[in-house]
RNA sequence: GGUCGGUUAGCUCAGUUGGUAGAGCGUUUCGUUGACAUCGAAGAGGUCGCUGGUUCGAACCCAGUACCGACCACCA
């Protein structure tokens, strides 16, 4: 029996434990069946759910639960990531509550730590993604820093460094001084910034070096610090200004070293005085500049970017800013200040840090990306992947395009560390494990030889770029990497295209030789109600758990999947998923209505035979809707997948089909109850297995609840089969509908009472309305509140309300119930209306472009609708005129 | 500077092969009829940002324009 009244919280978490104990979500239930694989996102070991995760795990989920329902062998495949810099982070402001820090703890200690909290922390987010009602294979869940996948990170390291495509270079890199490792480019943000424009003078020297009197070159910098590492000024080689002054040098205040003034196309004569300060070991342009003038390269930070011992010991120790400070001082007392202006630009910050990152000159290793990028282009082109919607294709192209080397290695201590081992010379052995490096690096320098491993670890992305195969079991050759490779779909927000789904391709194509999904679906971002980013300095962000908690996570699945339309962000309205919630509510009360009626399910999965055209009809609209539904999932359009279901469920079955059949159950034939009862059976059976991918729980709670012997669970059914329509039963109900709505219109607009009842007399019946008035009276009577309807030849139409029907007219004899004013100008404005569509169809018709170019279909229901239209109107008016003044 | 998206009812948004606009919420009126007031019935509300073009016909296609947003790159 199912409860007067339903509460999601207490059936969710009783069905999600149900499920993940008779392995409801195991893939590989149906071997012979087609194959059909998602990789979650995985989400950092020690996270929360947040909004995106519930959007990205719902619509997940739906496509999944679609597919089970199909009989595809799916496997959704979950697990969690090491998230290098932010776990690291989190540990460390811990340490740091607690007075330690991670060097005096030493590395050993720090990452046992990190692993403890991992182990405290790290089912939250599992929790989360359960009760969210994610049905992903458990028994399967892995880590990015398991045993078997840290395997499968060394190897694809060793490879690529063995294929050439591995490398070290010492060149400037992002910086983060907080942090203290070198990020990638993807890592850093721009912001803007007001600052300040310094303009400077650096005197000019002659031959011997000694400094000419009142002869300066202009530069001006945002950085003043920086000029400590000057080591050159560029002019541009056609600047007629500064012609002369090329090859000469400048004597740089402060530090006193000469810096030649060279000629570079870099410096643009519009800018500024034209000259520019050239800073190589501290400006990702200058290093350019630099390299191609052979300009000395100054490092004079350190690394958590304070000034270092190449720096004047005046401002040795003295972090960046303090520098500044001090510096302009000293230019502008020494006279080398020209001016400061107000200046608002672009300062890069570190997305994990939050502070200013600082290009800095390290060793580090390179990926060579651009030639990775070559084959995962191709695949994107030749349609070896696609992307939905196909306008992202172009996002990812023009960055796979100008793709740069990827900067993998990282300071920091959680992570995969690099297998790279170093000789005392500084040879370098990269492998899979310490003993191949011994044994490659003993038959170099003999058996003494003692190596150090490589202290820096992989960055994150590296990893979770293996993540379609190394969930698998790769390097193993394992039936499941046969099997679910590639995988089917992948779905993920815009926001890291970049960051994973390039790296997937890359490395998937790299390793596996075949693309790592073949669709990748992206969706948008989730916004609060004004349209704003969630983000915690806001304190705007809304926990997908709360509406959970009030709504159940059912209505909250539902609203992310039905305002997910393609390529607009979603904003979180808790109106929407009250709203859904009561969708909820209503499909529940429907079920109760059906048991009471003695209708528990049905096994049938083909539409049971049925005779009356009411049971014949809603068949046909349940064909109609499982189809929409299969459609738009399959084009992967939530949004109106949704709306498919809950239109048919609420705007067809609730309002319609459940109050059309109540009088046969009044009734007494037992033959037509009978019948009904097992259609009934059958389309709720199909409501709720078509909503099930939607809401899970619900679903399978009446779906359990109505009493019936189940063959399966609602998770394990089968999705409707698409069969035939019966067209003559919908065109019947459809009058009946349009009859219905009509009475009740008129009846509301004249103000007729709710308990009177009228008698409704239809006048120029054609067979057809005559055969439908008879076959359907009970249900036209109840539900227009009607005394009886009957078909006459003539009637008194005085005091009588009177509407149109297709060709017949219904007389509503309520005089003295109804308002005459209030139905004469009912009936001039539908009139109006009707006259106002049927001109501009003549119109249409009587131009002979349309009667000539239109297409033969067009022109002819634009005929037919007129004639229509013609006739209601003559109706009309007669209506009108037998109601005299 | 480059790329992409948006502009439709009071609000939030649908509207893919161009044929006279839809939903939810809100709002107004009515309703305690035997699943449901987390409900039912009925209504009001839109020259689809602007200008031009293509077409018999444009919310939809094309060009231009205004405003909003995102991403990438850059401004010494």
């Amino acid at each position: 029996m199912l409860e007067k009244t339903y509460s999601p919280a207490d059936i969710e978490a009783k069905w999600y434990d149900h499920w993940e104990s008779t392995d409801a979500f195991a893939c590989g239930r149906n071997q012979g069946g087609e194959t059909y694989t998602i990789v979650m996102p995985p989400p950092n070991v020690t996270g929360n759910l947040h909004m995106g995760h519930a959007l990205d795990n719902s619509l997940q989920d739906i496509l999944i639960r679609f597919e089970r329902l199909r009989g595809k062998d799916v496997l959704w495949q979950v697990g969690t990531d090491h998230a290098g810099i932010a776990t690291q982070n989190i540990v460390e402001k811990q340490l740091d509550a607690a007075g330690l820090n991670r060097k005096d703890m030493g590395r050993e200690k720090f990452i046992e730590r990190v692993w403890d909290w991992k182990a405290e922390s790290g089912g939250n987010i599992t929790r989360q993604l359960r009760r969210l009602g994610a049905s992903c294979d458990w028994s399967r869940e892995r880590f990015t820093m398991d045993t078997g996948f840290s395997a499968g990170v060394l190897k694809f390291f060793v490879k690529l460094y063995n294929d050439g495509l591995m490398y070290k270079d010492n060149r400037l890199v992002n910086w983060d001084p907080k942090l203290k490792t070198a990020i990638s480019d993807l890592e850093v943000e721009q912001k803007e910034v007001s600052g300040h424009f310094w303009h400077f003078r650096y005197p000019l020297v002659d031959a011997q070096g000694d400094i000419i009197k009142n002869k300066f070159i202009e530069i001006a910098t945002t950085r003043p610090e920086t000029m400590l590492g000057d080591t050159g000024i560029a002019v541009h080689p056609s600047d007629e200004r500064y012609k002369d002054l090329i090859g000469q040098q400048v004597k740089l205040p402060l530090v006193g070293r000469l810096i030649p003034i060279v000629a570079d196309d870099y410096a643009d004569p519009e800018q500024g005085s034209g000259a520019v300060k050239i800073t190589p070991a501290h400006d990702f342009n200058d290093f350019e500049v630099g390299k191609r003038n052979d300009l000395e390269m100054i490092n004079i930070l350190d690394e958590s970017a304070s000034l270092n011992r190449n720096a004047p010991e005046k401002y040795q120790g003295m972090d960046r800013y303090q520098a500044r400070k001090a510096i302009v001082a000293d230019l502008e007392g020494g006279g080398f200040l020209v001016k400061v202006e107000p200046h608002t630009h672009m300062v890069p910050y570190g997305d994990r840090g939050g502070v200013v990152i600082e290009p800095w000159l390290t060793e580090q290793w390179y990926v060579d990306a651009p030639k990775l990028a070559v084959k995962a282009i191709e695949a994107v082109e030749t349609g070896k992947t696609n992307f939905i919607p196909k306008n992202w294709e172009k996002t990812y192209y023009q960055w796979m395009r100008n793709i740069t080397p990827w900067c993998v290695s990282r300071q920091l201590w959680w992570g995969h560390q690099i297998p790279a081992w170093y000789a005392p010379d500084g040879t370098v052995f990269v492998c899979e494990t310490e003993g191949e490096a011994y044994t490659q690096a003993q038959a170099k320098f003999g058996n003494d030889v003692v190596l150090e491993r490589d202290k820096d670890v992989l960055d994150t992305w590296f990893s979770s770029g293996l993540w379609p195969f190394g969930t698998l079991g790769w390097p193993e050759k394992t039936p499941e990497v046969d099997r679910y490779y590639p995988n089917a779909t992948l779905v993920t927000g815009f926001d890291i295209i970049f960051f994973w789904v390039a790296r997937m391709m890359m490395s998937g194509l790299y390793i596996m030789d075949d693309v790592p999904f073949k669709k990748v679906y992206i969706h948008a971002l989730v916004r609060d109600e004004k349209g704003a980013k969630m983000s915690k300095s806001k304190g705007n962000v809304i926990d997908p758990l709360d509406f959970v908690e009030k709504y159940g996570a059912d209505a909250l699945r539902f609203t992310l999947s039905s305002m997910e339309a393609q390529g607009r962000d979603i904003k979180m309205s808790e109106k929407r998923v009250e709203g859904y919630r009561n969708f909820g509510t209503k499909l529940w009360n429907a079920a109760r209505f059906c048991e009471m009626n003695g209708i528990s399910g049905s096994n049938s999965l083909k539409p049971p035979t049925a005779t009356l055209t009411l049971n014949k009809w809603i068949i046909g609209e349940v064909m109609q809707a499982a189809q929409g539904v299969t459609k738009a999932l399959e084009a992967f359009k939530f949004n109106e997948a949704s709306d498919t279901i809950y239109h048919f469920t609420w705007g067809k079955f609730c309002d319609w089909y459940v109050e059309l059949i109540k009088p046969v159950f009044w009734g007494e034939d037992e033959e037509q109850k009978q019948e009904t009862r097992v259609v009934t059976a059958w389309v709720l059976d199909q409501i709720l297995v078509i909503l099930h991918p939607f809401m899970p729980f619900i679903t399978e709670e009446i779906w359990n609840g109505l009493g019936a012997q189940r063959d399966t669970d609602i998770i394990h059914a089968r999705w409707p089969e698409i069969g035939a329509v019966d067209a003559a039963a919908m065109a019947d109900v459809d009058w009946v509908i349009r009859f219905i709505t009509e009475v009740r219109s008129t009846r509301a607009e004249m103000n007729v009472p709710a308990g009177a009842k009228a008698t409704a007399l239809i006048t120029g019946a054609s067979k057809q309305t005559q055969r439908r008035v008879t076959d359907w009276h009970d249900m036209l009577a109840r539900l227009a509140r009607l005394e009886k309807a009957e078909c006459v030849t003539s009637a008194d139409t005085n005091g009588a309300a009177q509407l149109v029907v297709d060709e017949a007219t219904v007389l509503l004899p309520l005089a003295g119930l109804m308002d005459l004013g209030a139905e004469k100008a009912r009936l001039n404005k539908a009139l109006d209306k009707t006259s106002k569509e049927a001109a501009s169809l003549k119109g249409r018709l009587g131009n002979k472009g349309f009667t000539d170019k239109a297409p033969a279909h067009v022109v002819k229901d634009a005929q037919e609708q007129l004639s229509e239209l013609e006739a209601q109107m003559q109706k009309l008016q007669a209506a009108i005129q037998r109601l005299g003044d």
